[in-house]
DNA sequence: AATATAAAAATAATCGATTATTTGTCAAGC
DNA sequence: GCTTGACAAATAATCGATTATTTTTATATT
């Protein structure tokens, strides 16, 4: 849309554009680009678990006023990554065992239950984009030497599963497991994890996509259960390995 | 992740200041008691479901200024009371059939699983506090021709609900409980619901009580299931009868 | 008349400065 | 020595004004 200048407006008002690779989708306010910033901060874990965010620093590091700043902040407690108390500020959701405990709990229970659904109302187009969004995620490499490629895989995993319940026709449902996703994120990439040996990630997630494209119900959500179930246990057993309560 | 507000059902011997008036409470940031505010003119249907909310206006209306307003209209958005788009600000959520629909599937999903951890988790405690809740609801009267009482009750009966599965021990679960309790009593209260003749509501509530203080858990998860089915029910034809899609 | 365009009004987003609250420090009193 | 309270510094919350965006209205063009 840039280069080819269109009815002759003479007009000198183009000025600095915004770099080109930035679509326009509906991040437009300073404050939506916030959120994401940060609750990609957080997930990645660049700002620490538990830490308090200094309104002011925030503001520096970030360059921009405080209204803003705070608007950002506030969505991401609807996401769960941020907690707030009145005059005491904001600071970065801690982790815990427990937590984990409870978002592979919750994850066990919703998730499921939304694959259940999905298998029940989705249509073609849902059993499509799950072969699809399979297909992208297996032939893709994890490089434990190039975080990049870790980062990769981590987006199109997480495609992967939201795939899956895309389908049950429920937003609510579908917000509470983006969320628990969100919270899952962060302990996946806490510790780059590595599957261990006696799993084969890939053919999980396989095993789930077809259970749900040829509608066995029980054999997908089982699938899925154990699948979620694993990954739980193993990311409790890093997160005990580091000593977190 | 919880803000830090009202709706406690958390303190047990609070008294609760009997009308909104204003300012004075001190203790809270004007966001905060602004969202309280808001809460509850979206729930009571004060603020009509969908509607727009004219940030200039509703400055005037409650007497501040924009960075608080901004505030506590963020906060709701995580209660699913509100909803937001950059640069066209926020708007009611609506109602709709769907949507209760949803509502009532999640909560016979989420609460009665809640019930059920809570009567596996839940000490001597909880069930104390279970016994006081039913108590004190079974006692209040309704009387449809003072809505002041019906308010009551309505508080009441939520507390019924959050007592029972507060002794889950998983904080995000009784997160997206409250949640939905929250959506539900914005049609519950829009219709200022009469509980249809062959149900005995105060019955049921002990019924499911007991079933939780005996440990049977079979017993108690089915029947608040019962209970949550019938009030979907319920509500959906109050809701077909005003046209509502 | 219908469509497109430009100016104006309405509304939302942001900023910089000010006010309120909490936290930290240190001396006085017990 | 320990608590208490006054003060100061740090931090959060709020305000009023300014800037950016969207929506509406008016005008021109086909």
């Amino acid at each position: 849309m840039d280069s080819s200048d269109d009815s002759g407006h003479g007009a000198p008002t183009e000025e600095d554009a915004p770099p080109a690779t930035f679509a326009d989708d509906g991040k437009n306010t300073i404050g939506s680009q916030l959120a994401s910033r940060l609750r990609e901060a957080i997930i990645s874990g660049e700002l620490e678990a538990g830490s308090k965010i200094n309104l002011d620093k925030a503001r520096k590091t970030f360059n921009v006023s405080l209204s803003p700043l705070r608007e950002g902040l506030a969505r991401l407690i609807s996401d769960g990554l941020v907690e707030f108390q009145d005059n005491r500020g904001y600071r970065v959701a801690p982790i815990s065992l427990a937590n984990l405990e409870e978002v592979t709990t919750l994850r066990e229970e919703l998730e499921v239950f939304a694959l259940r659904e999905s298998i029940r109302m989705g249509d073609i187009e849902w059993e499509g984009n799950i072969m699809r969004a399979l297909h992208r995620l297996n032939r893709t490499e994890r490089d434990a030497a190039r975080p990049e490629t870790l980062e990769h895989w981590e987006a199109l995993h997480r495609e992967f599963h939201l795939t899956l319940i895309s389908g049950c026709g429920k937003p609510l449902l579908l917000h509470f497991c983006n969320l628990l996703l969100n919270l899952n994120d962060r302990y996946r990439r806490a510790f780059l994890i590595r599957t261990s040996g006696d799993r084969n990630v890939g053919q999980e997630h396989s095993e789930i996509a077809q259970g749900a494209v040829v509608r066995d119900v029980d054999y997908a959500c089982e699938k899925l259960r154990q699948h979620i179930h694993r990954t739980g246990t193993n990311l409790r057993n890093h997160l005990a390995t580091k000593g977190v309560v």
